[in-house]
DNA sequence: CAGGTAAACTAACATTTGTTAGTATATTTA
DNA sequence: TAAATATACTAACAAATGTTAGTTTACCTG
């Protein structure tokens, strides 16, 4: 198969870019960048991509597809909004540590995608966040949760979760489930005694 | 003087700066798209800046100079940890209303900073996060909160409250004052019942 | 009004950018 | 093994970039 051998070097160029971009932005990573990275010349790149734009296309489309369909998976399972909530802070953050680097390209440089996929970007996450919300104000209407502005709560949670891309190594000192447990406290309870 | 008319110039087109470098970035940001936004001829600029990567010098340490000033105001007030925490809270959302637009620069596109400038801006996030941080812990000590991790607390604070950026407008139904007590709420007491 | 300085302009520079063309070398298929 | 395809390379392109040089215009000071 043609396409096969193509997918793994592709894979890689990807893979490559998601990092470089985290590292040094969109916009400050060149196709030579890239190809050293990859060990490759930046003109051979274009034998496995059809250009710069695609790479960040893939990277945040994959992203906000996996957000989408878990939301939706999120939403049909049978347990309380608390625990739907706490799903999602959990996805956020798993998806952070696994696949830091595409997650950070999808939260940072989004905005350099042009025209249709920028638009369309936009609308998956405006999508993914009146989901999200729906799920707050369900949750609030239930009695399950606090009286408070959905949208605040919604974005208090999305900014809350971002840090993790900074900070979290995997030597740290502390586990991703320790970490899970501690973010979702400090959301759902609160910092104050 | 000749600095005074100077500074007019100078002033606006750091304002200028810092919009387009938080819509488009710092990168996607060229001198010329600059001048144009200014009213003036890209080349004309250098007679009041001395390079681009000083005006992203200039607007970085700007916010961290703020920033640092006002901990140091706020460690030396006579008022309880979870006061000086919340006025932090409230400094954080204050000036990214105030001056959002430098606030998102300093928080995005500080890597693009070179050399010293970089080291010099990393290290002095770095020692506002440590009396930050430093807070929060003997907040915990005294029994004012809870204990928790005090990095995670940190970031999680110093991250949700920078979704701000991204979604105030001044006619968007909630008032800056609103905006802080719903985000202070959810922090200090938390989301859940 | 004269002289000097500040601040704008046009033109051009050297680099760097993403990308294409053309070509050579592996690797797979028949 | 022969033909075909995939994949790498070098060289070069046109456009865009930050910046400088040189010049002209506006403005303040004496």
């Amino acid at each position: 198969m043609a396409k096969k051998t193509k997918s793994n070097k592709r894979q890689l160029i990807l893979e490559e870019a998601a990092k470089l971009f985290k590292a040094r932005g969109f916009g400050g990573t060149s196709m030579r960048d890239l190809g050293a990275q990859v060990g490759m010349e930046a003109a051979s790149m274009y034998n496995h991509i059809n250009s710069k734009d695609e790479i960040l296309e893939i990277i945040c489309f994959q992203i906000s597809d996996t957000y989408i369909s878990q939301l939706a998976e999120i939403e049909q399972t049978a347990t309380s909004y608390v625990e739907k909530i706490k799903a999602l802070i959990r996805l956020h953050i798993r998806l952070m540590i696994e696949d830091g680097a595409a997650v950070s390209v999808a939260n940072n440089d989004w905005k350099y995608l042009t025209n249709d996929k920028l638009e369309a970007f936009k609308q998956a996450r405006k999508n993914y966040e009146k989901g999200f919300a729906a799920l707050i104000e369900q949750g609030i209407a239930a009695g399950e949760l606090q009286p408070v502005n959905a949208s605040v709560a919604l974005f208090t949670i999305l900014s809350a979760v971002r840090w993790v891309e900074l900070w979290y190594r995997p030597g740290r000192g502390i586990t991703a489930e320790e970490l899970e447990e501690n973010i979702i406290t400090l959301l759902l309870n609160g910092l104050a005694k």
